[in-house]
DNA sequence: ACCACAACTATACGGTAGTTCAACAGAGAA
DNA sequence: TTCTCTGTTGAACTACCGTATAGTTGTGGT
């Protein structure tokens, strides 16, 4: 006996939320099982919808990739949020780098795949730039405010690509061997690298 | 007319020659394009073999990864040298470090590539075990002779952690932009996170 | 009710992946 | 020379890659 209203083939979502769902999809294929995974087959599969889609919104699978980095700055990367009176905004910036959402395993396998094709992707490249300068920028700004405060000379641009870096590290290990550096101990780190330039903040 | 002769229609090498070259060309092809190059097509092109070559000398393209992960180690980790008359283990391991052999594009493309692949490859996650645990204890070796020296009270094993990751993230700053991090910057930032502890060394 | 368009499916295509294997080549021993 | 290993080739195999495209489904405007 047949229905009334048939049970729709598929769920039809606006072009822009059915990118951002292929790009949490591709997101969680890469936090898995890296570049390999991050193919049309396993994307698709774990977004539920059919192979031709990701061509279809994107136009091509570095574009999803181009996409897919640019969304991670956005999630680690651009979390300012009120700060707490007397608090620093360099203070807010490692409170936020450190927190669960964005200092684990998942993000920073992630990451290690991103960085790994930069060097070789064009256009990952370039939105490498885009965004990496920003990003540097911010810490800076913020190293730079607790310098003047304390009223310390620092160079708070070498300061932060420094910080920058061992922050990036100090991911990697915690990606690879977690119960070696947790995220206290990756923040401790990073607070003791800077004391001796900028005294407590 | 016939050559009495006739030239070798290949090169013959011993098992563990070829397998040596078989890592190199390995090595040249990550370099290159990263995991995506690491195939057996491009590897045995660089090298200038036939196709059946890496299954028959390492059994799979995952061995042959694994050698490839043993023997950067190799390079960039174990290059202890003669020290200098009053030079400090710590100085000449930090030299070595950003000597160009080591502290270059493509030695640091490498490793982005192998450290994509260490949390989601069982066999690699077992030979990083065994390697890293070693590099760690050298670099905390040689703080804590430098702190013993100057007198100073530091938790050399948390320290060396620290360190080894500012120059993993240090080396992955230079492999994506060389320009923003030359070798030198990249050791005086060691040098700078190393002082407020160590003092001079 | 119909149309126009965007979202989506389904499949085909050429290329390339890692692995297997039977046959061949070279070098030293007998 | 002949035998015996080991190194080496190269084609065959299955599986999967990204892309292209023809056709179907759903939705909102008129």
């Amino acid at each position: 006996m047949p229905q009334k209203a048939t049970s729709p083939k598929y769920v039809r979502l606006t072009g822009e939320e059915r990118r951002a769902r292929l790009i949490e999809a591709g997101l969680a294929c890469m936090a898995r099982g890296g570049i390999q995974e991050f193919t049309v087959d396993k994307i698709c599969a774990e977004a539920g919808v059919s192979r031709g889609l990701i061509i279809h919104h994107f136009g091509s699978m570095n574009a999803l990739l181009t996409a897919v980095y640019a969304t991670m700055y956005d999630g680690s990367t651009k979390l300012s949020r009120e700060l707490a009176p007397g608090e620093t905004r360099l203070a807010a910036l490692l409170d936020a780098f450190f927190a669960p959402e964005v200092f684990n395993r998942d993000a920073f396998n992630i990451w290690l795949t991103l960085w790994g094709q930069i060097s070789i992707n064009h256009d990952l490249k370039e939105e490498h730039r885009l965004q990496y300068a920003e990003y540097v920028r911010d810490v800076a700004e913020a190293i730079g405010e607790v310098a003047v405060e304390s009223g310390r000379n620092v160079d708070a641009d070498v300061l932060a690509r420094s910080l920058v870096c061992l922050i990036d590290g100090l991911g990697i290990q915690h990606c690879i061997e977690p119960m070696s550096m947790h995220a206290d101990d990756a923040k401790a780190a990073c607070r003791s690298f800077l004391l001796p330039h900028l005294g407590s903040f």
